[in-house]
DNA sequence: CTGAAAGCGCTAACAC
DNA sequence: GTGTTAGCGCTTTCAG
């Protein structure tokens, strides 16, 4: 007569059952060769099979140190942009016998991670952190006890390793092609003129740039802020357009901001790209599909997914030296919404 | 002279360092009030914040038993759907002090869902798990250590906690819209005509009863099958021109389809809604800003995930009666894709 | 090839 | 208020 199991089976159950030794158990759990009979092996499994054993994470992590689980860390749950970088990454890493998580910094980094945030982080084996609009300021203070690997926005700190996107070039290009195909005045939907490394400010840059290339100097209340989702990018054509100011492109901060914008041009009645030409920046699949198909600035998430792993797998095979910093050139993607 | 630490600062470090023990420490750090004098805090708080220490999570758990986190597991990363999803949980976990991480299951619940990955889960305090197309099948071999609710298609486990999308009904009230409309051949993205309990089946199934309830008997090659994603809904419409078979509606078994096939249907010079109606499902962001707006099946996320929410938060209190199975009645979002 | 002992860092339970 | 003890389940190390 057996013994009703309090909790869930231990290793020491499945050694009881099977007659070996905790050990055996290990070893037969981790598949380490050669260590095990071909007999013990399969009383062992036959015992851990009838008890549905399975090994406890934590206490292994907790032995070992080690979780074998990667998290990125995104600012948001909603945005595509995200979704395909963690599809990339996740395939990357698999390859490497690593997992990918998810978790969501709601765009606060440094202050709300507060000690007990940071601590849940600290059981990844390593951190991927995609940087959201605010969240490069003090970057400095973050302390990561594991390799950490910084995307997005442009290098921030000396001391982290960072896989950054070309906010300027890509902007510069996209404005460039704008008004190298007839444009006189490219709104910027999601920018910001203020002088800090934040996406908007940077990309907004770009395009200011762009402009002196050409010995132009843009006009500032093209610049629309509001935020880079759908209903910003719709909202903000439709309050440029009731404000009177006039416009014959778009340059949309995000995809979801362009297409927005794509849905406000319709409803106004404006042809696009014959009235309006129109360019996004993500190279995300719903601009492929958008009505007409988007051009977009392809930001390079391949090589940005590629060099984000590459920096982070040599941190974990305990590199220690400088914090590299990395940014693929951006391209464009022509399509339908520009001439 | 200091000792260097050899690794990160445990919780012995820091009661040396302070002159107290390590229960101190803990009541310190676990914020149990009343347990420590305001001095010895102080103390306690500076040793801390001069080690750098943080609490060793796994450690934590191992101990405890809890970790304060739940999993939702989504068959792919991508998919805005699961996107959405996740916010609402996450946001709706938080109110309750859970933490919600995203993990992916590639679809594949049970077959590749393999001990190793088991045991990955079991560390969580629960799962959500979001059933992809195929992943409704032998769910009864899952057999999981923590309360567990099984998210989409329909109720299939009586043993599990399930809240189902009324996939039936809303096919059933979106394809009777497009026929009331004065559609006369209603096409299915993503469809499927097999008997099984998967999403394209069950949506199927729906358009087939709308039809019937009128009197009327569908065409099955109005039934296109090859996915529900943006490239698959306009590929389909491609398809489905090329090989001349009419149509003057399109039920998208998901948005991202519907929206594929809106941007196959500008470019075959078709008008939307004139020439044909569309209707997605999801009522996801990006159905709203589509060109046209796009008439959708809203599955009522916010009420599923409340379920959901709710259904977990039972069984982590230990509740321990039958399986409860839950299913919001979907409702229709009618826009500008439809007359 | 197999096993015994030790201990990873933490907290529940109980002294004092 | 504070300290002591014990042990969560596992794997590393070292003996056989």
């Amino acid at each position: 007569m057996t013994e009703t199991p309090a909790g869930p089976a231990t290793m020491s159950d499945v050694a009881r059952l099977a007659g070996v030794s905790v050990m055996t158990v290990s070893n037969v759990v981790n598949g380490r060769a050669g260590r095990v009979s071909d007999d013990t092996r399969a009383r062992v499994l036959a015992a851990i099979e009838s008890l549905a054993y399975r090994v406890n994470v934590p206490a292994r992590q907790l032995r070992q140190g080690r979780s074998g689980t990667i998290a990125l860390a995104v600012p948001d749950f909603t945005s595509p942009y995200y979704g395909e970088l963690a599809a990339r990454l996740a395939d990357r890493l698999a390859g490497h016998g690593l997992r990918l998580v998810v978790e969501r910094t709601l765009g606060a980094v440094t202050e709300e991670l507060a000690v007990l945030e940071r601590s849940r982080l600290d059981a990844y084996d390593g951190l991927l952190l995609a940087l959201a609009g605010g969240s490069a300021r003090d970057l400095e203070a973050l302390d990561p006890a594991r390799p950490m690997v910084l995307l997005g926005e442009r290098a921030s700190s000396p001391r982290l390793d960072h896989v950054a996107m070309d906010n300027v070039g890509g902007a510069r290009l996209a404005t460039g092609l704008l008004l190298d195909r007839g444009a006189t005045r490219v709104a910027v939907i999601g920018g910001s003129l203020a002088d800090e490394p934040s996406m908007s400010s940077l990309r907004t840059r770009g395009w200011l740039e762009a402009h002196r290339e050409r010995g132009l100097e843009p006009d500032p209340a093209l610049v629309v802020g509001g935020g880079v989702g759908l209903e910003a990018g719709h909202d903000a054509v439709a309050r440029l357009s009731a404000a009177g100011v006039a416009f014959d492109a778009v340059l949309g901060l995000t995809d979801s901001a362009a297409i927005g914008a794509l849905a406000a041009l319709a409803e106004g009645g404006r042809r696009v790209p014959a009235d309006v030409q129109v360019v996004g920046w993500d190279a995300t699949e719903a601009a492929r599909f958008a009505v007409p198909a988007l051009t977009t600035v392809d930001p390079r998430n391949d090589a940005m997914a590629d060099e984000a792993v590459r920096l982070l797998l040599r941190r974990l095979s305990g590199e220690t030296g400088p914090a590299e910093h990395v940014a693929p050139p951006a391209v464009l993607l022509e399509r339908a919404t520009t001439r």
